[in-house]
DNA sequence: CACTGTCATACTCTGCAGGTATCACTGAGT
DNA sequence: ACTCAGTGATACCTGCAGAGTATGACAGTG
């Protein structure tokens, strides 16, 4: 059979992903023989050999490879599933289902954008009710993939449509946001050569999923630890258009004159059938 | 926990489908005390009741359309993940996982359009060996959804690209198909009413996973069956401009002027990661 | 008012997921 | 060369959960 259990998916994707039995079990918080037998059995239920067990450590076939990309999207699918029922759950009241949607953004990103499209929408007849999810550095796809949010805002081309529905909002260009004192502040415009590269204002670097990349930069995973660090004179970064909306006094934005533009979408999982959905989307557009 | 084990999904689902604990427990080769208590015990773990049951009968509530849908898609996901892992098992060869794609087309569809890319693409350097799989119609959606084929070939609006990732191939408009000594066959062209009420050659109703949609026209579900109808002067179909590959002497060919156009995409799973896949998609778009 | 169809409950049993103890093997250090 | 630490596999045992059988509760029907 085909059957797959989410559970033996689970116990792979520790496997996978820790590549030691040992650490895995700890984390799935079980011991490490049953963990080698599932894993055993799974791969006899496959008729694939999935892990070369190479005495001192794991690694990944092919074939592994496959099952770990592949049982990421089917954990958040299921997981997706789980989530969008419970919310679903205590429905039917006389209105039909409980109308609410999650919507995800990127914190502090677009506010007037998210301000207009809130106003707009509560002005709806019978509007469903909106919970704003604000959601770490381009994390909205993972958010609507597992079931987290119902639809959220989206900004090509740091975040990517693949998979999900969208329409396009708004386009705008990009700023670098420097010290309010610093020679280059004086500049009409700017081009990202003249910005990527300032020895003494290092690029940022961005927190992801607790990591950071590596180079010069300070680490931040705020924009108000950012905005702090550009006003105290130690980085420069750059935004789309709309962060305007956030400059301190010590701020200074120049236009970029070839940045790639930034496209707000408004996006949703492709095979959604929330009834509320609809409404939001058609509002979204018509902004 | 938010665990949701694929059976109690398995087990939901033939009961949502039958909406009939007896007939879902036989399709599903068990007993039905098991499943109701599965069932129950899944609405306990979710908080949610699923199902209203009648007494006479079983109906789904809101969060249970909703874990229908949400639910099909992560069992796809799943049924996907292994069938694609499997495909890609025992490999590791020296040349990397082995290379193979499966490709599905409707059965009979793009003819031409199906021969050139093959050709092009086997002529390429490294090309990974393709099986075509025909599919029934438009159900290329579901193989590429549950993990059947890698990538297909798709023809809006018949197909809904939702969730695809795909790129625009061919444009064509669409043709009537009428048998040879009709009077409508000798106009120059013809418009969708012309061909759409015709009291002596109803529209044929094509077979859907076994089921036909109501209507006077004949039952059909391939090409041939509905050729040989038109021949006979039963029947009128309305297809894509390349179908006049298949027409017989006894068919005349009348384009429509006002049917909408058939847009043929090579369609895939937004996340897939085929390293063949590149290969082809770049060669079909530059036909 | 018996009867049928339908889902729920009670009870039992078995298979398997999970734990503990231990083995087998390899590479490193002295 | 020998020991030791680290890692995954094996052997064996246990308890629970998932499946079966028998039966109950209830509603609609003729």
């Amino acid at each position: 059979m085909d059957t797959l259990e989410t559970r033996e998916l689970r116990y792979f994707m520790a496997v996978a992903e820790e590549l030691h039995f040992g650490r895995a079990a700890e984390r799935l918080g079980m011991a490490q023989p049953p963990l080698s037998r599932a894993i055993q059995q799974l791969e006899r239920r496959l008729g694939v050999s999935l892990l070369k067990r190479n005495r001192r450590g794991v690694s990944l076939t092919g074939a592994g490879e496959v099952l770990l990309h592949e049982g990421r999207a089917a954990l958040d699918a299921i997981t997706a599933a789980a989530r969008r029922t419970r919310r679903a759950g205590g429905a039917d009241g006389p209105g039909g289902p409980r109308n609410r949607l999650v919507l995800a953004v990127k914190a502090g990103a677009s506010h007037e954008l998210l301000h207009k499209l809130l106003d707009a929408y509560a002005a709806e007849p019978d509007a469903a009710e909106i919970e704003v999810l604000p959601s770490g550095t381009c994390e909205q796809e993972g958010m609507l993939r597992d079931g987290r949010a119902d639809v959220a805002l989206m900004h090509a081309p740091f975040n990517s449509l693949a998979g999900f529905d969208s329409e396009e909002l708004m386009t705008e260009g990009q700023i670098a946001i420097l010290p309010a004192g610093h020679p280059l502040a004086a500049h009409e415009t700017l081009s990202l050569a003249d910005v990527s590269d300032i020895p003494e204002l290092p690029l940022a670097r961005w927190s992801r999923h607790g990591t950071y990349p590596p180079g010069p930069g300070p680490e931040i995973h705020d924009q108000t630890q950012l905005a702090q660090l550009i006003a105290l004179g130690r980085t420069v970064a750059v935004f789309p258009d709309s962060a305007r909306a956030w400059l301190w006094a010590e701020h200074t934005a120049v236009p970029l004159t070839d940045a790639p533009s930034v496209v707000t979408h408004i996006a949703w999982p492709a095979h959604s059938r929330l009834p509320a959905l609809a409404g939001l989307i058609r509002t979204a557009t018509r902004l």
